[in-house]
DNA sequence: GCGATCAGCT
DNA sequence: CACAGCTGATCGC
């Protein structure tokens, strides 16, 4: 009921391969050490990482595909129980080490699958990607594309992470007295790290499992793990807090924390923080409903002084997925037929349809606007966590009637509403069914 | 006791 | 609010 001919960033059993994008714990859930469904593909650098995630993983079952190489996996089909061919080619997702978007072909149509990713207009790596991905689609048409729509909403406005990654540089240079404490994760930003290192000529403190990781990237002279030597510290990000800082600066030495985050709506004072106009916002959404032929936009460059979000520390909009501007560029790159978020963990979730769906083939108005996707409570939906499907109802007519402005009216209050993470992973329908219709292409959970 | 899942927190 | 992910409690084997 729930299987599918391959499975990617999922992991419920029946599927016959399954795909993983990168190595971050919100699409590997459901993965474990104990892992033996089917053979699972990913890249070389997540392989390497992999037994040091799971330390028991089967490695017989792991598959290393390489970048920008096509490759054919023969199936069985599920409808008819005969041979089935499937390709998928792996292009870059410059999201984190190793991560990719992936491009199937089967018996299902043509499906792309981004993972987590973040496309800068600007960065050479990107651009690489993109013209590899286009060589890939070539003259076919997208059924379907899987989104990280993660940030897909014009309220979400950050610079590429070359001026963040400068900000961060900037405040640390304007420090030196300091000793600076970065909250990090198990795997990202690592970039953000090198050029702070390369810029200032100092190496970063990271702790041993994390040099490990700098090792296997190459990073060799850039990182370390003896204190002594460096007044510059990448630590996990929970693992420090207002209370640490005025810890640290009382008992220590002066201290500053920066926090790379990809959360750009923290905004504590509005009246004079650089905050998104109603205007500005409303030209974007313009742009994003109507435009057919505008140009890129242009990216954030002046962002301002750094954000204090304390005496002692500093956030700075240093994001690993792509902006709202961003994901705009790539779906009129692809035009797929039909869109699909992969994640609706934010209180802001719109359907991707709703502001890209213009962009899409067929320039089709967007079918599914806002859906709700309030969760009710656990038990009411122990039988099925499917989310609504794409029918219209009373709200979905209303909302689809609304002004422009009463929608972005709408989106600013809806930041208080209760919405959870309740999809992740896709699983690919291995029968071709009309891909515009079927709402339950993309599975839920 | 161990692994899987979940609540809570940042 | 919540990126991505840790800690700790609880449940089932």
């Amino acid at each position: 009921m729930d299987e599918a001919l391959i499975s990617v960033d999922r992991w419920a059993k029946g599927s016959q391969a399954y795909f993983l994008t990168h190595l971050h714990a919100d699409h590997t859930k459901g993965l474990s050490s104990t892992w033996s469904h089917a053979p699972l593909y990913c890249s070389s650098f997540t392989a390497d990482l992999i037994p040091l995630k799971f330390s028991d993983f089967d490695l017989s079952l792991l598959h290393v595909f390489e970048i920008g190489t096509w490759q054919t996996l023969n199936l069985i089909s599920r409808s008819s129980g005969a041979p089935t061919a499937v390709e998928f080619i792996a292009i870059d997702a410059c999201h984190c080490p190793g991560s990719v978007m992936l491009l199937f072909r089967g018996e299902f149509g043509c499906m792309l699958y981004t993972g987590d990713f973040r496309w800068e207009v600007g960065c050479e790596r990107a651009a690489k990607a993109k013209e590899m991905l286009a060589g890939a689609i070539k003259d076919d048409k997208v059924d379907v594309v899987y989104l990280d729509n993660t940030y897909c909403n014009p309220i979400y406005d950050f610079p590429n992470r070359q001026v963040a990654a400068q900000q961060v540089i900037d405040i640390i240079a304007s420090h030196p007295d300091h000793d600076v404490i970065i909250g990090i994760n198990t795997l990202g930003k690592e970039d953000l790290l090198v050029q702070i290192s390369e810029a200032l000529k100092i190496k970063i403190w990271v702790w041993p499992e994390r040099l490990w990781t700098m090792d296997l990237l190459g990073f060799y002279d850039n990182f370390t793990i003896n204190t002594s030597i460096t007044r510059v510290r990448a630590v996990p990000q929970y693992s420090f807090n207002v209370e640490t800082l005025e810890e640290l600066n009382r008992i220590k030495c002066p201290t500053i924390g920066i926090m790379p985050s990809g959360l750009p709506w923290v905004k504590k004072s509005p009246p004079k923080t650089k905050s998104i106009s109603r205007a500005h916002l409303t030209a974007r959404c313009k742009k994003a409903e109507w435009s057919e032929d505008d140009d890129e936009y242009e990216p954030m460059g002046d962002i301002g002084p750094p954000e204090k979000l304390h005496k002692y520390i500093f956030t700075v909009p240093y994001s690993d997925h792509s902006n709202f501007a961003e994901i705009m560029d790539f779906v009129k790159l692809i035009r797929p037929k039909n869109l699909k978020g992969i994640v609706s963990s934010s209180s802001c979730y719109i359907e991707p349809m709703y502001y890209l769906g213009l962009l899409c083939q067929g320039n089709r108005p967007s079918e599914v606007l806002n859906s709700k996707l309030k969760r009710k409570a656990r038990a009411t939906v122990a039988g099925s966590n499917k989310k609504p499907s794409g029918s219209y109802n009373a709200e979905l007519v209303r909302k689809r009637s609304m002004t422009l402005k009463a929608r972005l009216k709408r989106i600013r209050l809806s930041k208080h509403s209760i919405l959870r993470k309740v999809r992740k992973g896709a699983k690919i329908p291995d029968i071709s069914a009309d891909l515009k219709t079927d709402s339950d292409g993309n599975q839920v959970e």
